[in-house]
DNA sequence: ATATGTAGACCGAACGTTCGGTACAGGACA
DNA sequence: TGTCCTGTACCGAACGTTCGGTCTACATAT
């Protein structure tokens, strides 16, 4: 009772899963993009302990040696990767339009409109959060210092340019940053993902209002 | 070679390591005081799966059995353990400032004096964040729904009884406690507590400051 | 004063399971 | 054919948990 058929086999000779499969995604059970995804969830949801090689492999439908072989590095080249791959996302998607034409305060409402994405409304952690328990002195750390380190910078940089004093430029930057991972750590906490909203939609006239005590 | 004399032991008799224990610390290896402090430590470090027994022993100097000895419900029951008590100590210490006497600013830096204590300048994380990773619908997530919620509400409370409306209180509120967890989160991952230290400083006046769009 | 009983704190060892990681045989393509 | 990739089977170690038993303190009975 294993199989139906001998000739339900024969017949779709030349389309059995695995030839499907080397057509469509170049030999891969899964194609680099999806297993990527899959891995992000996992340690977004788990973090780095948390997420164990069973978990992994549920969550991407490869097996332990599958997953060596695309991973040599294992566990932490999993880790690194996706760190990667969110940094280039973001860096493409959520800061590019930072540098971008167009009113200051609309190109802040285009990164918040691609982070509320990103974090799906909420409903996702932060890598740099998720990952930053456990983890010591590696690869990984460093990592998120750059990442962190891009992401407030880049957001300083637009501040600057849109006339605001370099330190408060700086600050605000960091401030939003903060308040992006703060309202992501209360989503999660309270199950409640509104917070999270109010505080991407209240980010650009937050960032670009005037400095209080200018010039005295 | 079991015991170096009879002697030696009638000498300090009274006065064995045993002894002294009990007379201390109520007969245990480490009073539950010092236990729960350890145990929020590696909870704070390494979330709730990275938390194995393994370094909650290495950590208290109790061993595996002696730990359900004092925490029958297991690693649940610890981590429990720990929420509770870390909600009693902000309760009493950073939350009790603000429903006593003394102008609003005043009573909002005693809060923030106290968090910078409980998270050691921005060096712990929040038990809130490490251990919402990896925990699914069960007592501690619950715990942590209606920790954040109180501490939310405390400030709520406060900001209201000082004159600003329901709502601008409410969700000044919660950007407080976001920018708290906020800071942590960012001090975790480019290890500089600068930005928590900051944040904490600046709150009482952004808390307090005049609505802006105030009766047209 | 000595013996007995009870209760609590603790530990060594082991439970079955899962951990991260590896060796290897065979399938799918060139 | 040779090269890449996959899955099975497996490794030693660690996981959370439990068991049997020791040690100490204290109350009671003698």
């Amino acid at each position: 009772m294993k199989r139906s058929s001998a000739e339900a086999e024969s017949i779709i000779a030349g389309l059995t899963l695995p030839n499907v499969r080397s057509i469509m995604f170049s030999m891969s059970k899964i194609p680099d993009a999806e297993l990527l995804d899959r891995l992000t969830e996992v340690f977004r949801t788990h973090g780095y302990e948390g997420a164990s090689l069973s978990k992994i492999s549920d969550a991407t439908g490869l097996q332990r040696a599958s997953l060596y072989h695309r991973f040599p590095g294992g566990k932490a080249e999993m880790a690194e990767a996706v760190l990667t791959r969110a940094g280039e996302w973001l860096e493409a998607h959520a800061l590019k339009p930072l540098t971008e034409s167009g009113p200051p305060e609309q190109r802040l409402s285009r990164m918040a409109e691609k982070l509320d994405e990103f974090y799906e409304g909420g409903r996702q952690s932060c890598l740099l959060d998720a990952l930053s328990f456990g983890v010591g002195e590696g690869g990984i750390r460093d990592h998120q210092k750059v990442a962190m380190e891009a992401w407030v910078e880049a957001i300083a940089t637009m501040l600057r340019e849109s006339g605001l004093p370099p330190r408060i430029a700086r600050e605000r930057a960091e401030d939003a940053v903060i308040r992006i991972e703060g309202s992501l750590v209360m989503a999660r906490a309270s199950g409640d993902a509104l917070p999270f909203r109010r505080t991407l939609r209240s980010l650009p006239q937050d960032l670009l209002r005037k400095p209080e005590g200018t010039q005295a």
